[in-house]
DNA sequence: CTGACACGTTAACCTAGGTTAACGATCGCC
DNA sequence: GGCGATCGTTAACCTAGGTTAACGTGTCAG
């Protein structure tokens, strides 16, 4: 089986979601992506690391987190198959990631390096486009976020994670979804006593 | 005096912070701006309208907010002079904002229909590398608040917003950066009262 | 000038969530 | 198999911030 193959054309739908992007430079593209697998645990950016790639997840499930002056855990976002992965301002300005991204599972990515994204993104402008409106995308998640912050309290903010993420709840370990809601584990414990008792 | 003038010569500076646009281009863009003053405590865009508008502040101070499910106000974010101003989703997507801008101080914007704005993206691929430079400081934007929501206090939020932003702390009632922080007013009270005293 | 209203402050009380610690359960690993 | 280490739960206690309400001040309309 090509395995290769099938893990581009899976990345190649999901980019077209997005907008066209004529064969020629997903042609171009598919010959800069390198295969990457990262196990259980493994880092694929750490902090304080100046990242030199972006992936797209084929399979399996990562984290986006970073450490507190205190020393807590606190976790910006989870990630699982069919989107993009990176430590997207420090990749883009060269400078060292404030936040680390590891995985939860076995996961294996596709990997562009930061050079053969400047060429990409001067080649042909389609790709301008291709991560304006996936920007765009990333900057409504986060709205939404913050709106989760502002005015829901911890229990809402759960069941919104629930909701919005159908199936995290079993794969990932709980103190780091606590550690996603912003609260401690002995909280979200509490929590889902309480919601599990109505 | 040519007022206009001198108003879109500030955008221009603006615009090319983000990246070389042809004068051409700017020539045209400019032909399409147009004046808007917008009132003290008046709304430039409403919750559940849908806009068909973006500006760019020229003088003033607008914030941006919505009401919670409680009937409690929220604010996402000030915005001064020399930034641009939308309900960004809605906006692009067509859809109804649900969220509000509204004018804090007498304001004067330059303003761009949503029928302009998609000429401009399809004339020059100049308009869609600024647009993807705006959203990504935009998001970056986020992403800050984010940290701030997840790791630190209200005390400590105050503290960021006064140096993040000099001198609002005049401009804008105390109840809206409330709104701002997340906590509520009489919350913010004892905050300023407690570090008043060190 | 005056009454109404919007705004900030303060105090008293309440609650969500933090902190610490103890106790099982599970899962490697030797 | 046993022995830690990691994880979730529970309980007891603590604190930041919410809630309500009272009070002062400034502002503006009449």
């Amino acid at each position: 089986m090509d395995e290769r193959n099938s893990y581009l054309l899976q990345m190649r739908a999901e980019l077209l979601r997005y907008c066209d992007i004529p064969d020629e430079e997903l042609r171009r593209n598919a010959g800069m992506m390198q295969l990457l697998r990262v196990e259980k645990n493994r880092y694929f950016i750490d902090i304080g690391e100046v990242p030199d790639k972006m992936g797209f997840i084929i399979s399996g499930l990562f984290r986006v987190f970073y450490i507190t002056e205190d020393g807590i855990d606190r976790t910006l976002v989870f990630r699982e198959k069919n989107h993009f992965l990176s430590a997207f301002s420090a990749f883009l300005e060269g400078t060292p990631s404030w936040y680390a991204i590891q995985a939860i599972e076995e996961s294996v990515l596709l990997c562009l390096t930061l050079q053969d994204y400047n060429r990409m993104m001067e080649h042909n402008s389609c790709w301008n486009t291709f991560v304006r409106k996936y920007v765009e995308e990333l900057f409504i998640e986060k709205e939404k976020r913050e709106r989760g912050f502002l005015s829901e309290d911890a229990a809402t903010r759960y069941l919104t994670f629930l909701s919005s993420y159908p199936g995290f709840e079993e794969r990932i370990p709980q103190h780091y979804i606590a550690s996603y809601l912003g609260i401690t584990p002995v909280a979200l414990s509490r929590i889902r006593k309480k919601l599990g008792k109505i």
